[in-house]
DNA sequence: GTACTTGCAAAGCCTTTGCATCATA
DNA sequence: TATGATGCAAAGGCTTTGCAAGTAC
């Protein structure tokens, strides 16, 4: 896991040149812990996370800066049903559960849902950039 | 497409009044715009019909009416992407295209999404109660 | 050195809440 | 007539913006 964190960030690092974006060690830092992020956390979650190793950085740098991955492909945004933005360091095609009830989501793995084309109706007017798939319900913990 | 209106409305009326609530001109007001928009509209967009005929309505009505028929299961709540929630008076099964861009939202209809069963890593675990799936890119105004 | 970033504070949206007034059942 | 609903205004969250100070390149 160290080993894909830190192909990652060299990824991260080169996306960023490609960009014109300074490596900051902000931003260094929030994709650090969003990689490693099992939460899908919201930028107040992450920016928990984040002071844990440096306690001065803001939760608007946390904010902007999670947009300006969002831009870069690096990140991934949940559409929170109303509350907060959630995000995903984890850009490969995958499905969520999401609880209703606490907002926690988990992630999954279905095949079936990786090989659906998207029907012609779609394809023909519109330009497509992804599909999303979620499960809505109770996790165990709020049954 | 009237008739089909009149027969929500006294669906509508029924499950009201098995609720306890009150059958208010607001209410049915809302919920008969709702039912003919096919923008999916949020609070606001809803407020701006829902004045056309009765301009003295106000926004936190709009809202609150809209929560009440979420829990009751007269709508379906759209997670918007960090924008203002939408509102879907459709409650059956279909799929949505969404315009990263302009926020519109288009419906369409297709089968093997919703012949798809979901794993029993997730059914074992959790309560379900929907599936949604989100189809994201641009609509042909915006590419 | 320069242009981009950061942190702070304020402002902007959308949603929720409190309360007095009003209307349904 | 009593409970629930409405409208208004204020408050609460989350996100965005403006600007001076700081930093990567």
């Amino acid at each position: 896991m160290e080993l894909l964190i830190d192909k990652n960030l060299d990824n991260f690092a080169t996306i960023c040149r490609q960009a014109g974006l300074k490596i900051t060690p902000q931003r260094k830092l929030i994709y650090r812990c969003l990689l490693q992020s099992k939460e899908h956390p919201s930028a107040e979650m992450l920016l928990k996370t984040v002071r844990n190793h440096e306690p001065s950085i803001s939760l608007d740098t946390v904010s902007r800066t999670l947009k300006t991955f969002e831009s870069l492909g690096l990140v991934k945004v949940m559409a929170g049903g109303g509350d907060a933005r959630r995000f995903d360091g984890d850009t490969s095609t995958h499905q969520h559960f999401r609880c209703v009830n606490c907002h926690k989501i988990f992630d999954f793995h279905y095949k079936p849902y990786e090989s659906i084309e998207i029907p012609s109706v779609i394809t023909d007017r519109f330009k497509i950039l992804g599909v999303s798939v979620y499960v809505e319900g109770y996790c165990p913990d709020c049954q």
